[in-house]
RNA sequence: GGGCCGUUAGCUCAGUGGUAGAGCAGGUGGCUUUUAACCACCGUGUCGUAAGUUCGAUCCUCACACGGCCCA
């Protein structure tokens, strides 16, 4: 970082002190014996003379992020990882030398071990009274204004450990990210899921419609691409004799950068032998309220200014046609035909150009997503796509025309993708080879062909229900953020020009 | 990819066609009970980068970079 400034100089002045005078200036011999949130928690009440009768000597370590000097006596916020706490330091307790020696040396931001006795101010605030304190990690570093921290976006991303330091709801959403994982690994292993792990470096990158990332293997001289999807690996595990599986995992897509997309995401696919469209459904449910109850406590998600998201009831479920019916002005016999879909298209705001050419299953879909899923606040899955919009998904053998896919919608976002698997061979090698055609025409996101899944599903795969939950998203929902880079602690960032 | 907006001190921000200010942070002094402590004094800068217009640009124009929001 920069070195122009005076306020770096002036701290590494105090560092070399600190070299000069000790054998090292980072010293790792100082073992905290408690946290803020304990000591806390050990004196809610304590007065004064109580606390100079009960309390023993404490050891704490943590960094300073303010300092109020009296002259003789100095308070000192100190933040660990459970919260804050005071320290004072004052010269009746210390004596002149390490009094003076901790006046100055000591920075915001610096990282100290302090050593003494619980007390309480006038104000009553509990105060660790420092008897012997030691530099543990100096701060050579300005950290940012401590009243309004550090505000800039582009900052906040770059120098993330800075934004957690002075922002500590920051802190607290990827706890609660943490949690979210924790609770869906937990209701997925207790539900008799197998978390398996399969190839992110991938000769062919298949299982959905993206482009990928190309590496390269240098030993071995050959191409190689990051996975957009684990699916069809996780397929081959069904074919091998697993009967549930899922996989919790980094993908990468070779696309934009926006507040709902960043190249690498992680995404949770589970798929169940001999589960259907519906099976998983309720499984979605039970996952989403274990993970809302673990992180949040509660199953009512509060989201955006006002809005409560209730998990609690059953999830709504509807057709595409009968959501568009619902929430649009559209009858139902306005459905019965492509004629009136058009005109209810149309009625709607759809552009009479961006609708032209378009089929039933198309134009249908298009008003779904214009007009309806905005609308989707609470949580609704929507049964039945188009075939048309849906060419890698199994047709619904009683419903021709119709596919075995579901999507949850929660505030009026897509959270995830159910399906009722694919698993003839035959089919889905006319699916492929549809795509390989698209390919040889040059669309970069179109599936590569890949024979040696089609020979796993000619070994036999059991039908299955398989499910695609996005867990940045989820992470967003659960944790209110508006961006998916609030969720993820190091999100994608074009590097500064040189300085 | 398109549109709009932003980039000034370590941080948060103001500002002007005559090369710049505040608060916090920092330094010095004072202060033994503060909660963004206070008081006095002091210094802070390639005004994102590069070019153009101009006697003169941080300000106007253009390009670029990075970022944000919206759209595709």
């Amino acid at each position: 970082m920069t070195e122009h400034s005076e306020l770096i100089a002036q701290r590494r002045s105090k560092l070399t002190k600190l070299r000069e005078e000790n054998k090292t200036a980072y010293p790792n011999t100082f073992q905290p014996s408690s946290t803020a949130a304990a000591l806390h928690a050990a004196y809610p009440t304590q007065t004064r003379e109580e606390l100079a009768e009960q309390s023993p000597v404490y050891k704490l370590a943590g960094r300073v992020m303010n300092i109020r000097a009296f002259g003789k006596l100095t308070f000192i916020k100190l933040v660990d990882d459970t919260g804050h706490i005071q320290l004072s330091a004052s010269l009746d307790v210390m004596g002149e030398e390490a009094f003076k020696a901790l006046d100055t040396m000591l920075d915001l931001g610096d990282i100290i071990g302090v050593e003494g006795k619980m007390t309480r101010t006038n104000k009553g605030e509990l105060t660790l009274q420092i008897e012997k304190a030691h530099m543990l990690a100096k701060c050579l570093q300005p950290l940012p204004d401590k009243w309004h921290g550090l505000e800039n976006i582009e900052q906040r991303y770059r120098q993330r450990y800075v934004d957690l330091l002075m922002n500590p709801e920051v802190k607290d959403v990827f706890v609660k990210r943490s949690k979210m994982i924790r609770a869906i690994r937990e209701y997925l292993d207790n539900s008799g899921f197998l978390e398996v792990e399969t190839p992110i470096l991938q000769v062919l990158a298949g299982g959905t419609i993206a482009r990928p990332f190309d590496t390269h293997h240098n030993a071995l001289d050959m191409p190689l691409k990051l996975r957009i999807a684990p699916e069809l690996f996780l397929k081959r595990l069904l074919v091998g004799g697993f009967t549930q599986v899922y996989e919790l995992s980094r993908n990468f897509r070779n696309e934009g950068v926006s507040t709902k997309h960043n190249p690498e995401f992680t995404m949770l696919e589970w798929y169940s032998a001999y589960g259907t469209r519906e099976s998983m459904m309720e499984i979605m449910e039970g996952l989403l309220r274990h993970a809302a109850e673990k992180t949040l406590g509660t199953l009512q998600v509060p989201y955006g200014e006002d809005e409560i998201v209730d998990l609690a009831p059953p999830f709504t479920r509807l057709t595409m046609k009968d959501a568009v019916v619902k929430y649009t002005d559209t009858t139902a016999a306005e459905l019965e035909s492509m004629e009136g879909l058009t005109t209810a298209a149309l009625r709607n705001g759809l552009k009479a150009d961006k609708i032209e050419g378009l089929g039933y299953g198309e134009l249908l879909q298009t008003l779904f997503e214009h007009k309806v899923e905005e609308q989707l606040i609470q949580p609704t899955f929507i049964t039945e796509y188009p075939m048309a919009t849906s060419p890698l998904t199994r047709e619904d053998p009683e419903n021709p025309g119709w596919t075995q896919r579901s999507e949850l919608y929660i505030i009026g976002r897509e959270h995830g993708e159910l399906y009722s698997e694919l698993n003839d061979p035959d089919d889905q090698r006319k699916r492929l080879e549809d795509q390989r055609a698209k390919a040889a025409a040059g669309d970069a996101e179109a599936m590569p062909f890949d024979e040696d899944f089609l020979n796993a599903l000619e070994i036999g795969m059991p039908p299955a229900g398989g499910v695609g939950l996005g867990i940045d998203r989820l992470a967003m929902f659960l944790t209110n953020q508006p961006s998916i880079r609030d969720v993820l602690l190091f999100p994608l960032q074009k590097p500064k020009p040189q300085e």
